[in-house]
DNA sequence: TTAAGTGCAAATTCTTTGCAGATTA
DNA sequence: TAATCTGCAAAGAATTTGCACTTAA
């Protein structure tokens, strides 16, 4: 498990390296990704910003986009229109998506299987994996419950 | 590996009974969908139907997004800008996407693994798993070989 | 006949960009 | 000081919707 304040600072050192300021707002939109445990989007983490710092949603924009070029940050799709960030896999040890297709709810799930997969792709394709995206739709445990198991 | 002929008709059949029309135009989209080899996006499935029936670009969206609410297409996301549309999996046979970084390049990749991880997602989650999407995104061998192997 | 399908243009929604002023190194 | 950063408003791009007309059942 990454630790927060050391994220946070490899990201700053890391953007100084490049020529990128330190600024207080962009910093601040930094802090209210790593901060998070959901998978916010861009309006979300403006909400959070903007009360405390004044800041544009252009600049939420601004530093995603960085945070993703960066490879500390990794979108991700629910499909419910909006892209989603998370800490990028490769910091955080890899997870999977469970989302549900009743309630919307998304579980995170850790299954080293895939590895495998991606070890078994290099040697049938020759392609180099990176990172991954793995999201598996269904229903949940409790909208099972609720339809008396009709999903099964 | 479906019969494209046996799908279509299954698609018109399944309408059908659900009170939408048999339209010719509609038709000729379902035609560019199910015999499309590639992740065609909405775009390019207009630039095919538009020629052959003066078909419009909302007419496209439509049933695009009729055949997703029904089972049969599968958004897909490249992270290229584009929603791109597949046959639904669950009736052609799973398979994942190798997404070069580089040149964009798709590859197909079919590794029954995935299955076992969806099993385990059941067994310790209670989630029930319809379908999934794997993209693994890296380096294609091409680019892999033109750059001598930097990305290893 | 009548409910569904369609195209056009307008409206929405998410995201990016131009530019003048603010901030950081 | 000099380059980067920022917010605002405007522009873009993908997608949806309102509405009058067309078509299938």
């Amino acid at each position: 498990m990454y630790n927060r304040a050391v994220l946070k600072r490899k990201i700053i050192s890391t953007f100084g390296k490049s020529g990128l300021r330190n600024s207080s707002k962009r910093n601040a939109v930094i802090d209210a990704f790593v901060s998070s445990n959901t998978h916010l989007n861009t309006e979300e983490l403006y909400s959070i910003v903007k009360s405390k710092a004044g800041i544009g949603l252009v600049t939420v924009y601004r530093t995603m986009r960085l945070l993703v070029q960066y490879g500390f940050a990794q979108e991700v799709d629910f499909q419910d229109g909006f892209t989603r960030y998370e800490i990028n896999d490769d910091l955080s040890g890899q997870h999977e998506h469970l989302i549900c297709i009743r309630c919307g709810h998304i579980t995170e799930f850790k299954d080293g299987a895939i590895q495998n997969i991606e070890r078994r792709a290099r040697t049938k394709t020759g392609f180099s994996p990176l990172h991954h995206r793995l999201e598996i739709f269904g229903v949940c445990k409790l909208c099972r419950e609720k339809e008396g198991h009709e999903a099964e």
